[in-house]
DNA sequence: TTGAAATCCTACCATTTTAGTAGTAAAATT
DNA sequence: AATTTTACTACTAAAATGGTAGGATTTCAA
């Protein structure tokens, strides 16, 4: 039950941009790829699964890059993993679209309801702001 | 951040063999095989895992099949997936053996370890005898 | 004492997912 | 016009997943 590096990078890329957010920066995936050691191509192909979600706005050329469009208390962990990582429940049966032929009957159904619980709470309670530098609010 | 066959089905034999233990009956995998629809030869091979942890006791032959060797109150959920699926970590880098050159100025770090913290949390504080038929003692 | 029923053990394999790479087009700035 | 950056699509090697296959061994009962 891992993350995989889509939701790792999204998150160190959303970080990444939450800092510059202070100085109303564009930022750009040469700078993140160099700082943070990850391919630019393969950020360039992560950027579309948050692209949709119209979490930054971003400009060409020259000094381009992309700039968070909301402050950075806006964006929780849980949104930003869910954009990159898909569906975040640890079995697919909490999905309502789920077709599992067992539904109602399964005895697990209960474990993976109450731990599917704790992690949407964690993950829809923080945010971006919780966790940039200098944020040491929460403990 | 899926749970894979191997845990779900691990969970799904050691809630059976709870079940079965107030009976103080061996339970054999061909009867779970029938029960969950669930091919014996694949819940064989997930016992191997089990097996190490001594988690229960085993007779061949007619009749025969797996006792737990604990009161269902023993075995905690992570206990169980931890055995299955292996360190249930969202992210490699909380492991203590973990090599990650960026160790220590990960910005990221937080966001996993408090994470893991709500995972561990609820894994390490719920056992089987939780999930049983007939217990509704929690909520 | 033979046969059936069950666990035990190892090897193999098709499919899917992961973690990228490659190449190019389009826009913006200087 | 040249450079820099985003935008988009297609491909691919390696690993993980979800099994299957084939047998060996133990136990019990008729």
């Amino acid at each position: 039950m891992k993350i995989s590096t889509k939701g790792r990078y999204a998150l160190v890329i959303m970080l990444d941009l939450a800092e510059a957010y202070k100085n109303n920066e564009f930022l750009s995936l040469k700078d993140i790829s160099m700082r943070e050691n990850i391919s630019l191509k393969y950020l360039e192909k992560l950027m579309l699964n948050l692209k949709k979600n119209d979490f930054f706005i971003s400009s060409r050329g020259v000094d381009g890059g992309y700039k968070l469009s909301h402050d950075p208390s806006f964006y929780t962990i849980g949104d930003i993993l869910r954009a990159s990582e898909g569906d975040m429940s640890p079995v697919a049966c909490i999905n309502e679209h789920d077709t599992c032929d067992r539904k109602g009957i399964c005895k697990t159904f209960g474990v993976w309801n109450d731990l599917n619980e704790v992690i949407e709470n964690f993950l829809d309670s923080k945010t971006l702001a919780d966790y940039i530098e200098g944020n040491d609010i929460n403990e």
